[in-house]
DNA sequence: TCCATATTGTTAAAAATTTTACAAAAATTA
DNA sequence: TAATTTTTGTAAAATTTTTAACAATATGGA
């Protein structure tokens, strides 16, 4: 894995992984390139390509395990590794997230969530705590996290990027309207939701205009 | 706009527009791509190219005037035009979405929330109702909604997402772990959150990798 | 076992995207 | 007012990404 792998593979290897789940709930233990890309609507020869930059997980004149490759895609994922999670905000989309997460996703573990309201300190969210923002550092020097959701609005969200990054958080998982800064050994993931409704809004112009 | 616009650079505008409304909060009336590169970390050449797709709105030796720039945005991506849309599934993310999008978010207006739970029926949600999932077609005939955001499981987003488009639906907002089957004239735009989170794992493997 | 078929991994070509470079034009300064 | 500076819009070059093509190889059936 020594090339750098671009960014555009990284964003299919879940679906990919989606999908092969989904294979193998279905019993089928073995596809080849051009099945999946039948299903998925991708080309057959990309999911060559965005495999071949991991690994050759196929066999000529057979296909892929499906079992298998699940299982590969999911170890470049880090999917199995157990990572602790918080969540900042517990308002309606940080608790969505708390719920989501255990949906059945692998590893994924949301240990507590923080609010800067501290009349929710007590409460719990899929039996995870809340607890009052100004335990935050105190929480993180005792527990072992690396991920942090951030389900509060802007005003507050840089801010507090910068104690969690201070405070030793390695990624994290960005709902809030801002483009964080963050030291670069930091993992910023983000999900701009309205900027998701934008484009949607523009294609349903764009596509009406066509008629 | 004969031309067909890429993908990429209609993800970008969205973007572009949330940093000239932080200028026109800041008071800053007028900046040149080189400036506006700085704040963004993208090329300038590349604002210059994207702006273009859609028309020369800058001015040599000038720049670019901000409100101007902001409303002709906007106007690309559809916003100010009043656009209503229903939510199915008021579940917690169903809520976050019913609260998130009125934070200030131009246009859209979130009329109804549908929940396969009958009990649910009656409760609202930021002024929003909640209504049986049943007389989810009653309601689109008699009101004007385009846009329809999927907040339920993959077990049913199938299902309900034929019956959206059977009644008239142009556009979903797909937050279901499922890539829906839509006809042609039906847009759809996936929020796929595990998969965000899975990509986020990886680049944190990645990283640790370096070390 | 041998032959026809299927299918990968990979190289090469094509297409798309991004960056560079610069002439044209407006703004600012002297 | 003229000269200098700034900055766009765009053509061309460079890079990246995707698709096509195919040799190598395994499978499955006769």
């Amino acid at each position: 894995m020594a090339e750098k792998i671009s960014g555009a593979v990284i964003t299919r290897l879940p679906r990919y992984y989606r999908y092969l789940g989904e294979l193998l709930e279905e019993g089928i233990d073995r596809i080849s390139s051009r099945e999946l890309s039948g299903r998925m609507k991708v080309t057959a020869s990309q999911i060559r390509q965005d495999l071949n930059n991991f690994g050759g997980f196929g066999q000529q004149g057979y296909g892929y395990n499906v079992a298998n490759l699940y299982d590969e895609i999911g170890k470049i994922l880090g999917i199995g590794l157990t990572q602790n999670m918080i969540v900042i905000g517990a308002g309606h989309l940080g608790q969505a997230i708390a719920n989501y997460t255990n949906y059945g996703k692998r590893g994924f573990v949301i240990k507590a969530l923080f609010d800067i309201n501290p009349d929710l300190a007590g409460y719990s969210v899929n039996s995870a705590p809340v607890y009052p923002l100004s335990k935050l550092e105190d929480y993180l020097k005792e527990n072992d996290v690396k991920i942090a959701a951030i389900c509060i609005p802007k005003t507050h969200s840089g801010e507090v990027a910068k104690r969690l990054t201070a405070a030793g958080i390695k990624a994290i998982w960005n709902f809030s309207h801002l483009d964080l800064d963050v030291p670069d050994d930091v993992i910023v993931e983000n999900v701009h939701l309205s900027e998701s409704l934008m484009k949607l809004s523009y294609k349903l112009n764009y596509e009406s205009e066509k008629k």
